[in-house]
DNA sequence: TGACCTTGCGAAAACGTTTTCGTGTTGAAA
DNA sequence: TTTCAACACGAAAACGTTTTCGCAAGGTCA
C-alpha cells in the first residue's frame, strides 16, 4: 500500500524546494529543463496526481455540483441525473446526488450540508413536503450566500433563480384537446392533490381545454390522488361510476394503473377507453397497450440545468449581473396503442 | 450578498486570536465561559458553519463515497443508489454518483479524477466494455493507495475487495426448476452475451436445471443478445420457430418484449406460454400480465454495499487486516401473472 | 517572598496546493 | 572594472480549519 505522493515529498527526495516542484510540473518557463525533466520523470514513476481537496481549498471552487430530487426511482428524474451529469462531465464538474425522499427535512440537511464549501451549486427539484409547507428559507439562505440556484420542474415562483420547467399547462392542454379532437366528451383526470405544483398546473390545462371546447368541467372526473399506497381503488371507482370515454393521467404510474383497472372490468383500451399519460418513461414505452403521451424530455432538462448552473458559475465575479432564466422545454405528444 | 463567514473573520471582529474562536465553537475548557459566550453568539448572528473543505483538507477525509454505476435509468441501478444513499446519509456521507455508461475510458477517467482526495472509497458494479476487456488496472490502482473499494452485482473475481453479490446462478436455476416443475419442457432462454458476467452465470444456472431434470439443453433455444437496439425481431424469430412452453429472460426488458411478442403472434401468456423475468422492477409490476420474476433487491445490495464500505473507512489505520468479504444478498421469486 | 499551579489565551504548525516576490549567480555590455 | 539583465530557484503567503504547545497573569501555599 503506497499512499499518495505530494508535492513536499517529491521536493525532498530530488532535493529542490516544493515550489520548483509545483513549477516544474506545470512546464513553467522559470525552471530549466534539466530540472524539469528530472521533476516530471520522477513525478510519472510515482504517478503523481494533484490532490483535489487541496485544490479546491486553494482554488474556493470545488467543481462538483448538487442534484437534490425527491425520488431517484422514478424515471423521470433518473433521466434528468443522467442529463445532468453529462454536461457536467463534459465540463469537468462532479454531481453529488442527494435524495429528499419528498420530505421537507432531507431537503433542508442536505443543502446546509454541502452549501459550505463542499459544492459550487445546486440544481433541484422541490419536495412534495416543500411545496406544501411552502418553506424555502434554506433555498434562499444559499442564495444570498451567492451560490448559484436553479430548479427544474417542480418550481416555486417565490424564488428568484434560474428554472428550467415544461409548459405543464400547455402540454396538458394539449393532451386534453387531442382527446376531444377525437370526439371523446367524457374525459377523466387523474391528478395529484394541488400543492404539487405540476399536478394543479395540468389540471388547469385540463381544466382550460374542456372549457374552451364548451364541454362541462365534471368536477366527479377529477380524481387528486394523495397517497400513492393504495390509488387503484380509487381509479376504480371512477372507471365503474362514470361511463368514460378516455383517461388523462398525469403521470405514468396512474396511466398504467388505469389501463389495467380498465381491462379487468372487462373494457378495452383503447376500443373502449383512450388513455394518455404523462412523462415519456419506460412504463409506457414497454406497457401493453404502450401508452399514448405527453414526453417530457428529462435528459433535455438535466442537460439545460446543468448548462445555465455551470454558464454562472464560470463567469467572472465582476462582469456578473443578477438576472435570472426560465427556460421552457418543448414537450411533445408521442401516439402510441393506447389511443384510437 | 453576504460571504460565507470564516473563524478569521469572526477573530477579526471579536479581536481575539482565531484558535479562540475556534476553541469557543468547539466548546473547550480552555475558554473563559464569558469569551465562548461573546464568540457563540457572533457565530450564530453570522450563521457560521466550518468550510468541509478546510476541514477535508486538515482530517484527509472528506466523507464522501463515489457510487459507479454503468446506467441510472435502470431501475435496479437506481434502487441501488436509493439504497447506498440511505446508509451514507445516516453516517454523514456524501454520495458522488458517477455513470460510465457501459464504457471503459468513462469508468477509468471517473475513478481517477476522484481517486484524488476528492472521495474516502468506492462502490462500484462494472461496465460491461470493462467486463469485456477484462482491464482492472484502474481498480487496482486505488485499492493499493489504500482507498477501499466495494464491488456489486457485476464483479470480477480478478479483483480482491469486498463484494455484495447476488446468486445468480443459484437464482436462475431456481426459477427454470419453478418452470420445469409446472411441467414445461421446452423452455427457451433470452440472455445476454456471456461477458456480462450475470448473464453468464445466469445462463448456467439454466443450463444446470435442465440438466438436472434430465432436459436436452438445446442451442436453438437459448438467445444471447448483444446490443439492445434490435433485439424485439431476435426474439420474434425464437419464438415463431419453436413451439415455446415457456421463457425464461435475464432481464426485465427482455422479458416484458417477450411478451409483447409472444401477444402479437396471437398466444397468451401465460395460458400458451409462461414468461419468468429477472429484476423486480417498475416494469414487471405494472405489466400487463405482471410478470413473475425473480426479486432482486437492489437497496438492500445499496445498504449492504455502503455499510461495508464506510466500515472499512472508519476502522483505525493500526487495526486494519486485510481481509475480504463478499456478502451474498438473498433472491425472491415473485409469482405474478405471467406463469400459470 | 519565592515557588508553583491554574486559568485564559495566542502563536504556529499542519493538511497540499499555487503564486508572488525576492535573491544569488552568471554572463555580457559599457 | 563596474553595472545590469537574465536565469534558476526558494521563501512565504494564502485558502480555512484544528490542535499542540508556550506563556503571561494571577492566585495559593509554605
Amino acid at each position: 500500500m503506497r499512499r499518495k505522493v505530494t508535492l513536499k515529498q517529491i521536493a525532498k527526495e530530488l532535493d529542490v524546494s516544493i515550489s520548483t516542484v509545483s513549477k516544474s510540473l506545470r512546464d513553467s518557463t522559470e525552471i530549466s529543463e534539466d530540472t524539469r525533466q528530472k521533476v516530471q520523470a520522477f513525478a510519472k514513476l510515482y504517478n503523481y496526481k494533484p490532490n483535489n481537496i487541496a485544490l479546491s481549498l486553494k482554488n474556493r471552487k470545488s467543481k462538483t455540483i448538487c442534484i437534490i430530487i425527491p425520488e431517484i426511482i422514478h424515471h423521470f428524474f433518473a433521466t434528468v441525473i443522467s442529463g445532468v451529469e453529462h454536461i457536467a462531465n463534459k465540463k469537468g464538474y462532479n454531481v453529488i446526488v442527494c435524495l429528499s425522499d419528498e420530505s421537507f427535512d432531507k431537503e433542508v440537511i442536505n443543502m446546509e450540508m454541502l452549501a459550505n464549501g463542499s459544492i459550487d451549486g445546486f440544481i433541484m427539484s422541490l419536495s412534495k413536503e416543500t411545496q406544501q409547507k411552502r418553506d424555502f428559507h434554506h433555498i434562499t439562505e444559499v442564495i444570498s450566500q451567492g451560490m448559484p440556484v436553479v430548479m427544474f420542474d417542480r418550481v416555486t415562483n417565490d424564488i428568484l433563480c434560474d428554472k428550467v420547467i415544461i409548459d405543464d399547462n400547455l402540454a396538458a392542454f394539449n393532451a386534453t384537446q387531442y382527446l376531444i379532437d377525437k370526439g371523446f366528451k367524457k374525459i377523466a383526470l387523474i391528478s395529484t392533490v394541488d400543492y404539487v405544483s405540476v399536478g394543479k398546473l395540468r389540471t388547469e390545462g385540463y381544466t382550460k381545454a374542456l372549457k374552451n371546447n364548451d364541454l362541462l368541467v365534471n368536477e366527479n372526473l377529477i380524481l387528486k390522488i394523495e397517497d400513492t399506497d393504495n390509488f387503484e381503488s380509487q381509479i376504480k371507482t371512477l372507471v365503474e361510476t362514470n361511463e368514460l370515454d378516455a383517461i388523462f393521467a398525469v403521470n405514468e404510474i396512474f396511466a398504467v394503473t388505469a389501463i389495467k383497472v380498465v381491462t379487468k372490468l372487462g373494457k378495452k383500451v383503447p376500443e373502449d377507453i383512450s388513455v394518455i399519460g404523462f412523462t415519456d418513461g419506460i412504463i409506457s414505452k414497454y406497457s401493453s397497450p404502450s401508452i399514448t403521451t405527453v414526453s417530457q424530455n428529462g435528459v433535455k432538462m438535466g442537460e439545460k440545468a446543468a448548462i445555465m448552473l455551470i454558464e454562472k458559475l464560470e463567469i467572472e465575479e465582476e462582469e456578473y449581473e443578477e438576472q435570472y432564466k426560465t427556460e421552457v422545454i418543448e414537450t411533445e405528444l408521442v401516439e402510441r396503442e393506447s389511443t384510437i
